[in-house]
DNA sequence: TGTACATCAGTGAACGCGCGTTCACTGATGTAC
DNA sequence: TGTACATCAGTGAACGCGCGTTCACTGATGTAC
């Protein structure tokens, strides 16, 4: 309940709040490399512990369970995602709003395959966790959301609000769709660049009506 | 190791080939249920022993593990997805090839409404498990792939059979990314009516060049 | 058909492991005077 | 500055639970003669 709240009240003894924010950040180092390396599955608390050399208990003290560090790391990995997405539009000002979105989606598919693990844990969290999403996570996507809408507007310039709003989604779903079966070797076994072949298909038939 | 064939090569004793033949359809009966109602997280031995009417150890004298066991589930599903693509089609010759895909598409839509655990099951697991995926798989999902193939022939007959079969990828994976995202009410929120919506604007921007 | 024996499906208590979380305790850090 | 006391971060052994899988045993089914 405490731990919600990133910082404690304390006014005195921030020797005693550094130390427990440099904890903090060693856990969630430790989470963001065993998610790497295994998934979320591979995260447990002993090796939590050895890794940002504490011990046992001095996660609880941190946090209030594990999911809640999970969650805290899928934190970290959105804002890394947003940020490569974001990049991948600086100057491309001049460029053709498809060409645009076929640079969002690459880098989409660049985090993707670089953060795999990563990448599929923001995913595969909010189905195996309880309660509502957190709004940030939310907030994030929408923002995710908010660099697709742009292109588009020039793209459909007749279009609602709503129906924009709608096709934002779907080009997003469908791209993530693309870049979700396609990275799985055991089922598709499509290499990388024939992965950007098809997110060019897709999105040049929207482009070039 | 036995059990990986489905009958006994036994030639004599036929009864008691059919109380294990009954045995394992009650078991996957059983865990098809268990996977409806809660996922594969919800498959445990004691549940489907209780409910398949058996014993615990019985499950192994049936399955090598529940691993196994699961599997067969899906074969099971994907058996059925298909027969509702397929239905989809039937009496639709007379349409437009985009329009068949959109009613492809909503036939995967509606599967995954229905069924949504099952369908689910079908794309997790071989997440969870390890070892290549079963041949059989691979094969039903490249039968799921020649019905979208056909239509593409008529919407694209300039292109090369490899560069249709990235299309046919390509759009499979977009519309399960589409069904798969806006299926999740806890990212997406999504009314059903809107999913179809967002399946036809995918698709008739391809069929509509 | 009947008897003796062999085979095998099916049983369920017990094993064993993994692992998240707790809690009584310790030692360090801060506060009061 | 020094002493006494209070607070709290951090410790790690132990708890407790869930659960897949095994295995010695039993009773039913089939076979031989």
């Amino acid at each position: 309940m405490e731990n919600a709240t990133p910082h404690k009240p304390a006014a005195a003894g921030s020797a005693r709040e550094a130390r427990r924010a440099r904890l903090r950040g060693h856990l969630i180092e430790a989470a963001e490399e065993l998610i790497r390396e295994g998934g979320i599955e591979a995260v447990k608390a002993r090796d939590l512990a050895r890794m940002a050399g504490c011990s046992l208990g001095a996660i609880y003290t941190v946090f209030d369970d594990l999911d809640q560090q999970a969650m805290a790391v899928n934190g970290r990995t959105f804002r890394k995602l947003g940020a490569v997405v974001a990049a991948s539009q600086t100057g491309a000002d001049s460029l053709a709003p498809t060409e645009r979105l076929v640079r969002m989606a690459c880098a989409y598919l660049g985090f993707a395959t670089e953060h795999n693990n990563l990448w599929r844990t923001l995913f595969d969290f909010e189905m195996s966790t309880e309660g509502p999403v957190p709004k940030w996570y939310l907030e994030e996507l929408s923002r995710l959301f908010d660099h697709i809408r742009e292109p588009l507007r020039e793209i459909f310039p007749e279009m609602s609000e709503e129906e924009r709003d709608l096709m934002t989604r779907t080009l997003f779903s469908s791209v993530h769709g693309i870049v979700l079966l396609g990275l799985d070797r055991r089922i598709s076994a499509v290499p990388r660049e024939k992965l950007e072949t098809m997110i060019r298909m897709l999105l040049c038939q929207i482009g070039n009506r």
